[in-house]
DNA sequence: ACGTATTTGTTCGTATGTATC
DNA sequence: GGATACATACGAACAAATACG
């Protein structure tokens, strides 16, 4: 399997063949690489070499190690455009993958300032939170909760659940077209229930985007808060 | 202390006396709280009235409880905002207080991919790796490495140290103006020396931003990564 | 690595006052 | 007045996360 003798160090010519099998989906993103130990036995060749190998690769991306665990096959990050007039279901289908939205459960509830004052209302007037898990291919991508006011937008809910889209469910409110004003950006660890639906270690942050989606008049619509996992995505802003 | 015949509920009053404490800086940002049973005792109330009062002020954004630790008084978080012009000291100035950027390390290395590629320069060329710690009044707000090419700008090192401050070290490379092209956001735990400088509990992520500098004719001048501690930073984005 | 103590989170049950029909 | 629903308040126990030796 390698060669001693072909000017190539042994550690590159390892780093080569489980670079080869990753590209050759022999291990898939997300799959633990074998052991130290048994990549020892199978190569023939000392732990250092391994590791060595293994240093290469974590650096260029392509794994990441975790004291404990292993070493695992690194996730394609999904780079998340985020610009005025950024749509999920438009960025899921520019790659080539099938976007769902799902409602998981709506609740509503009388708004308080931190959902009153971007929203442009009074504080007390009653919102309607729906909270969906979207996802691309099935794949589960973010949690997003989406709060409007129940009595500018009575029959979103349905709207969304029958399109799986918010774009759509705008546009039978007679929203014709709508932008993103400001996004605000933090981290956290993520709930119990992210943890489940996003399929992520509770160990493993999520990114939350906090944003506020106008009219083309420049009128709140609805504010919106995504979680996205941390490992799986990259949010990109271009000014 | 409490009125049980006031109209008002107990709870409330709980968590209005606790939000004084708070406005009259009694109880101060990331301070802890008396534990649940020692309010209890305090106020004469059962756990959980304390708890009901507890949950209105975490619900308002005034305190956050963390399960085992205890309940705590809401950082007031820095809003950073990034555009395309976006200056670190000049931020933190106009929130009054007193930027400054102090060098830990520099690294020299042959670029590989990663980094020649957005510089635009060819993999193998030496690019130089400086680390920084960026404080405001003393307190730490990021750590970033700054990599640019070694023979493009010889002398930014010293010139940092001497100004603790990019623009300024840039600008004594002649380069009179430069802009944000874009920028990646992700988030992942924080590493022994982040937790370190940052004062960072190990369990607390961090924002990253990877961003590219470029000059007014939009030629790459530097790679940034940049790591916020997520709990006291959120970053804004506006475009 | 493990047990213990501390602290918040959750879920039972019970009682009381208030508003509404 | 009586029945009902709802919010408030109290009691006890256990679960889960954390800190610490």
């Amino acid at each position: 399997m390698l060669s001693r003798s072909d000017g190539k160090t042994l550690w590159r010519q390892i780093a080569l063949q489980i670079e080869a099998d990753i590209r050759a989906q022999v291990l898939r993103p997300g799959d633990k690489l074998p052991t130290e130990w048994e990549l020892t036995a199978r190569f023939g060749v000392n732990r250092h070499t391994v590791r060595r190998a293994l240093a290469a690769l974590a650096d260029s991306g392509a794994v990441r190690a975790e004291q404990g665990r292993g070493t695992f096959v690194q996730q394609g990050l999904l780079e998340y455009p985020i610009t005025r007039k950024t749509r999920f279901s438009e960025t899921i289908r520019k790659r080539a993958q099938e976007p769902l939205g799902e409602v998981l459960r709506v609740a509503e509830e009388r708004a308080n300032g931190r959902f009153a004052a971007p929203l442009e209302i009074e504080v007390g007037t009653v919102v309607c939170q729906m909270e969906v898990l979207r996802r691309a291919d099935g794949f589960p991508i973010a949690m997003a909760s989406h709060v409007f006011e129940r009595a500018r937008f009575p029959c979103i809910v349905e709207d969304y659940r029958a399109s799986g889209s918010l774009t759509e469910a705008l546009k039978a409110a007679g929203v014709r077209d709508y932008s993103r004003l400001q996004t605000k950006v933090t981290a956290r660890l993520p709930s119990p229930e992210e943890t489940r639906l996003l399929k992520l270690a509770k160990t493993r942050p999520v990114l939350v985007t906090e944003s506020v989606d106008v009219d083309a008049a420049g009128v709140p619509l609805a504010i919106s808060i995504s979680r996205f996992p941390a490992d799986r995505v990259q949010l990109v802003f271009e000014p």
